[in-house]
RNA sequence: GGCGCGGUACCCAAGUGGUAAGGGAGAGGUCUGCAAAACCUUUAUGCGUCGGUUCGAUUCCGACCCGCGCCUCCA
């Protein structure tokens, strides 16, 4: 059984092989640096991320490259606001973003500058120029003839023949020959900034470096480009023409697209109010965790309605696994061998791949590893789960884990970050109570945890409960949650 | 206007031509020194509305209503 994947160029769901036999060759469009990323964003990376991890546990070695947008007009535009150079503006927001990545779990794909490759763009341009497929205007600039490019919209299936030329001509792009030509290379503008090159002074166009780079990086053809689902045009459908012109070799095999998120049931927005980076969510003292499984919840293609609620309802379906988790670890079993829950395990891990094999259906996969929870929680609740169950349960957890990554509880260290990088920025009436209380929970380590709860446990031992409570209500108000169970004393951070 | 996606319980949400996964929340219960956790029961004769096809439709077709995306560098 192999993943079957929607491929937007075919408008199909696809068996997906790679083109060499085991390894995949893959590339996501990145962050434009020039302000922080929103939750949007994220859903977006986190769906890759997540084909990645799928991939991998699949047997596949993974190539991943995305590229960081560091030159486009906005951060020309903000940069010459704020008095600073396009680098040290940059630089801000590409920290901020590797910071994020971090914070969501998303594993960390090979990043690539836009300002490493400019000498490669100028080159990609001189080529298509050779072909005939780019020329030069009159002040510097280059544009991708549309025209010797029949192919053009096969992504985006838009049929361009029939519509009339000059329609909606910009009128400071009057020196194109064709209102849909895009542009290769933008000529310098006075206090822009501008790069020498071998085709002349300027900057390269939004497309051309993903081109150049992901070509440079996974080769002519490769295995699959993904990205937002606004992409799909124009920003891939003029990579294909960009590159096919090039090289007259298919470029990436299949296009995935991750929908757009709603905010409370609606589109989000600045002006709505209802726009959210992640570092707003935490501020908000949400956990990174939560914010990571709601994006999650939801199959890549279908509308996702972000919401508080369902905030709210990720940090218990995180709790939840993680209390299976520790239960397990931490629990007392009897002795014997395996039994039922030897079908269980298997059943859940054939769900959860038939779920991700399914073009990625995560709410499959989720669904199935919640009823194992549930199942193996009434066993262990009758005692009939044995020692040698455990390893298997946690293997099927691990393997959930393995694409996911919610287990590790490491949410109030994310969070107190987010609360030091606010006091960094002058940002110290943002900071909320809630993450506060997250922040106090990262303040006592591991080891003075225990150091309590042994004193805790042994208060209770001898029936001191007076003493045992005043001990739960220090660790309480430390952010330190303690459940006592019959095999001993478990916590965890608030 | 062109092209495309969706409307499932209080909330999030999967799914199927044969009678509705999973989670959250609420209610009741079991367990329990306290506090949790966990488990059990319960909450859609119903899947936007109206027609049609069919032995049978939430699932297919049509119309309509509503939401969302692209069609100008917004993931």
């Amino acid at each position: 059984m192999a993943l079957r994947l929607y491929n937007t160029l075919s408008g199909k769901i696809e068996e997906f092989q790679p083109l060499d036999d085991n390894r995949i060759r893959m590339y996501a469009c990145g962050p434009t640096v020039y302000d922080y990323g929103h939750i949007g964003n994220f859903r977006t990376f986190i769906a890759v991320d997540l084909l990645r991890r799928f991939l991998r546990q699949s047997g596949y070695a993974v190539n991943y490259v995305m590229n960081i947008t560091d030159v486009d007009d906005k951060i020309i535009r903000n940069s010459a606001r704020d008095g600073v150079s396009v680098k040290q503006y940059t630089a801000k927001y590409e920290k901020a973003f590797l910071e994020d990545v971090e914070a969501l779990n998303i594993e960390q794909p090979k990043l690539v500058r836009a300002t490493d490759h400019i000498a490669e763009m100028a080159e990609f341009i001189a080529k298509l120029q050779k072909k005939g497929f780019a020329y030069r205007s009159e002040d510097g600039s280059y544009y991708f003839r549309i025209a010797n490019f029949p192919a053009y919209g096969k992504l985006s299936k838009k049929d361009f023949a029939g519509m009339e030329d000059g329609a909606r001509v910009d009128v400071d792009e009057y020196d194109k020959d064709n209102a849909r030509d895009f542009a290769l290379w933008k000529a310098p503008k006075p206090g822009e900034a501008s790069w020498e090159t071998s085709i002349g002074p300027g900057r390269p166009g939004w497309h051309i470096e993903c081109s150049a780079m992901s070509m440079e990086e996974l080769g002519e053809s490769f295995d699959l480009h993904a990205g937002g689902e606004d992409l799909i045009f124009p920003h891939h459908e003029n990579e294909i023409a960009q590159s096919e012109a090039l090289t007259g070799k298919p470029f990436a095999r299949f296009w995935m697209h991750a929908r757009f998120l709603l905010v409370e049931g609606e589109k989000m927005s600045k002006s709505l109010g209802n726009f959210f980076t992640p570092r707003d969510l935490m501020l908000k003292g949400h956990k990174p965790s939560a914010i990571r499984f709601l994006l999650t919840s939801v199959p890549y293609r279908n509308q996702l309605n972000f919401t508080f609620d369902g905030l709210k309802q990720a940090a218990s379906n995180v709790e939840k696994l993680r209390n299976f988790q520790s239960r397990l670890t931490q629990g007392q079993f009897p002795a014997g061998a395996p039994e039922n829950m030897v079908a269980l395990a298997v059943e859940t891990t054939e769900r959860m791949k038939a779920g991700m094999n399914d073009d990625l259906n995560t709410a499959q996969a989720q669904a199935a590893m919640f009823d194992m929870v549930r199942k193996a929680n009434a066993a262990m609740d009758a005692n009939q789960l044995k020692k040698d169950d455990v390893p298997l349960l946690l293997a099927v957890l691990g393997k959930f884990d393995e694409i996911f990554s919610v287990l590790k509880d490491d949410d109030a260290a994310k969070m107190k970050r987010i609360a030091e990088w606010a006091k960094a920025e002058g940002r110290e009436k943002d900071i909320s109570p809630e993450l506060l209380d997250a922040v106090r929970a990262a303040q006592l380590s591991d080891q003075q945890v225990n150091q309590k709860l042994a004193e805790m446990e042994q208060a209770r031992r001898t029936r001191n409960f007076k003493a045992s409570d005043a001990i739960r209500a220090e660790l309480a108000a430390a952010g330190i949650v303690v459940e006592n169970t019959k095999d001993g004393a478990r916590w965890k951070r608030k």
